[in-house]
DNA sequence: AGACTTTTAAATGTCTGACAAATGAAAAAG
DNA sequence: CTTTTTCATTTGTCAGACATTTAAAAGTCT
């Protein structure tokens, strides 16, 4: 039951990014050099260094080489913080093996939260986005994975047209996180169909800026995505 | 426009990173030692650590010393992803600078895709840490970071009640990252009472299973709490 | 004086070599 | 066969050196 004390350099990571998280050190601001923080902490550079890393590769700092250069406080972008949030939710599903079916309720869950505001606030440029997205679905030489990537990029025009960045950031991680299990499902042409159908009444709905039209055809989607995944998990157990 | 190619360290452990993301490297596979590593990528051990330290930071791997030692591909629990993610939307939300009424709105609209399943699906279990909560609320002496925490608690006890733990991961960000912009809404014993009533009528519908009822009232809290935010920043202000 | 070039100092990035500490496995002792 | 000791392996830490990058300072020419 006994927790060793971490390693040094996990302390000091520990401790520089407390000192980020209540604001003590203040976006760009410049941390000591290596040297004075080795000085500061009686550690080896070494030992510096790699809580640096620890702190670069959560995106906390930054570092920048020459005279003045330094490790700085990182302004915390969307993007940065999308794409970590992606690969976490991704790795996440894999590797505690959630079924299909959880991971599609939060997806749909999730997305309905934003439906009514979408429908309310969606620009022409997100309807623009969804159309696109919906002819491309339709081409026939598309393979699995565009096809996926697609639905991917149409869901998301879905979220921002929300236009709320908190929320397209938290809905991230559960619609790009779906896309291995998404790719899973060989879709048919003729399921493909009924999707891209499914897509252009969402898209329709939003235009009107219908919002329960747009809710209950993601409903429909939902079961529709559901059910094909059932399809496909039940002839994999039998073949 | 031109990027420069990123320190070696960080091109490691970018590689080491995809063979883990696309299922190269599998859970609780241990990796080479860092001497083969280093001779594997043709640097020096210093760089490798460091290129292990920044996967250790994002919790893809862990280290263990001695004999049987190494690093070795971590399996992901939700816990960690959870902290991580509560850590990564925290400081989004205070480095951008995100309005109070644009974190609460993504929350509440968040939370209430919650609303029916843990209708459908919330134990006594749950039920008991809400009302617990609710209890704890309503202490005369109870400091106003405590308020907040309770806050949380009842509100990640009505997400947990959904019975969908990705829900739960992705909701935590939401709902958690919300708690310092809460806090700095100094609650009035009058402020106080109100939420908790709105809580207990929000515990009272999901104990009888009455999905819009739940979500009515979630409505009303979402807008009560937002006009508490108005009110305290006209202060601030004009104060 | 002003514009251009060179030098320099400071900082991170990388390498080498060494030792400490942890830990499981093999060898030795009983 | 069990216990103890030794040992090899691996990560953690340290010290010192050199390479590279960068902006500022110093120098040079017009």
């Amino acid at each position: 039951m006994k927790k060793r004390a971490p390693d040094l350099s996990a302390q000091i990571a520990s401790s520089i990014r407390d000192a980020i998280v209540d604001g003590r050190l203040i976006v760009d601001e410049r941390l000591p050099s290596e040297a004075e923080l080795s000085a500061e902490f009686e550690v080896s550079r070494s030992t510096v260094r790699e809580a640096l890393k620890r702190l670069g590769a959560q995106s906390l700092i930054r570092t920048e080489r020459g005279a003045t250069g330094g490790a700085f406080v990182n302004h915390l972008r969307y993007e940065d913080a999308y794409a970590q949030h992606v690969t976490t939710s991704t790795l996440l599903l894999s590797m505690n093996s959630v079924h299909f079916a959880t991971a599609a309720e939060a997806r749909f869950a999730l997305e309905a939260a934003c439906v009514p505001l979408s429908a309310a606030r969606r620009t022409p440029d997100h309807l623009a986005t969804m159309r696109a997205e919906i002819h491309r679905q339709s081409q026939p030489g598309l393979s699995d994975e565009g096809f996926c990537a697609s639905d991917v990029a149409f869901h998301r025009a879905l979220v921002d047209g929300a236009g709320n960045p908190v929320l397209s950031y938290q809905l991230a991680g559960a619609v790009e996180a779906m896309q291995p299990l998404m790719n899973m499902i060989t879709f048919t042409a003729r399921s493909r169909s009924e999707i891209v159908s499914l897509h252009s009444r969402i898209a329709d709905a939003l235009d009107a800026r219908d919002a329960s039209a747009a809710d209950a055809t993601l409903s429909e989607l939902a079961s529709y995505t559901v059910t094909l995944g059932q399809t496909m998990f039940a002839k994999a157990r039998s073949g």
